[in-house]
DNA sequence: TGCCAATTGAGACGCAGTCTCACTTTCGAG
DNA sequence: CTCGAAAGTGAGACTGCGTCTCAATTGGCA
C-alpha cells in the first residue's frame, strides 16, 4: 500500500468511516487518473483493473464523501457532469474552460483567488472551499479550425 | 409588441432566421421570467400562457440560436442545469454560487472581469463571451442552518 | 399563389446522477 | 473468536436535463 492510501485510509478512519475493498480498490484507482477525471471516468479506471467490479451508487457515494473530507474537489465545468481532482495540499487555483471544446486549462494564480475570496466575504459568503469556473471564447486549437458555426 | 420584442424579432430577421409563432411566443414569454432561469422555468412560463404549448425541442433549439446571437447568455452553475439571462447590454459580471443551496449572487466585478480577461488572453484564449461561476463555501442563510452536514 | 427550405412536435433516446431495498460486510464488545 | 448492530453494497429503477430523428407543417420569396 502506498503512502498516498494509507494516508486516504486513515483520513476514512478519522472520519469514522469503514475501510471496505470497493473504498480501497477507488482510492488505489485515483492514482491511475488524469488530474481532472469524470465519475465515468472512475468507474472505467476502477473496473478495468482486475477484481470484483464496483457499482455505480458505490462510487459516486464514495466521490461524494471524500469530496466531504477535503480529499477531493469537485468542480461543474460547463459539459453536463462534473469534474474531480485530488486537492492533496493543491493550492487554489482557477480553470479556464475552453466554449469550443470544453477542454480545462488549470490557472494557479493567487491574486485572482483573493480577490475572488474578497468578493465572496463582500457578499456574506463563508468557508473555504473554492472553485473557479471560467469559460472564455476558444483556445488557440479552437478558434484556429472553425470561425463560428 | 413591446421594444425589446421587436428588437429580438429584427435580430432574428438579420440573423436569417424565420420569425415564427412558436419563437415570437418566447420572446414574449422572456419578460416574464426573473433574471436568471433555466430552459424548464422557460417552457413553464411559456406554456401557462393561453395559446398552442412550444415543444421542449424547440424551445431548446431556440435558446441555443439566442445565445449564439449574443441575446442571452448561458451559465453552467453547479447545479444539474444550465442557466440562460438576457445579455441586453448588461456588463459582464461573474456569478457567486452558494454551495448549500444553490443561490446565486451577481457580482459587477469590472476589476475581476479584467483581471480573468489577462489570465484568459494569457493561455491563448479568445473571443468574449465570457462567463465565470465561483463557488464559495456558504451563502449567510445556509450556514447559519446546519454547520456542515 | 406555389414551392422549398426552414422549422416544428412527439417521443425515443442518452447521459449523469440519485434512490431504494434486500443482502453483505465491518469491526468493536464480550 | 464469535456475534450482532450498524454501515456499506449492488442491481436496477428512476429522474432531470438535454439531444436527436423524422414526418408533418409553415414562412416568406419568386
Amino acid at each position: 500500500m502506498d503512502a498516498r492510501t494509507a494516508e486516504i485510509t486513515e483520513t476514512l478512519r478519522e472520519a469514522g468511516l469503514r475501510c471496505t475493498a470497493p473504498r480501497v480498490r477507488l482510492i488505489r484507482a485515483l492514482a491511475g487518473l488524469p488530474r481532472h477525471f469524470s465519475a465515468e471516468e472512475a468507474l472505467r479506471e476502477l473496473n478495468a483493473a482486475p477484481g470484483e467490479p464496483v457499482s455505480r451508487a458505490t462510487l459516486y457515494r464514495f466521490l461524494g464523501q471524500l469530496e466531504r473530507l477535503g480529499v477531493l474537489r469537485r468542480a461543474q465545468l460547463a459539459e453536463g457532469h462534473g469534474h474531480y481532482e485530488i486537492a492533496e495540499g493543491r493550492p487554489e487555483h482557477c480553470h479556464l474552460v475552453c466554449a469550443g471544446c470544453g477542454r480545462v486549462v488549470e490557472v494557479p494564480s493567487a491574486a485572482l483567488a483573493r480577490q475572488v475570496r474578497r468578493l465572496a466575504s463582500d457578499q456574506g459568503f463563508t468557508g473555504p472551499p473554492l472553485a473557479v469556473e471560467i469559460t472564455v471564447g476558444r483556445c488557440e486549437e479552437c478558434s484556429g479550425r472553425v470561425a463560428s458555426r
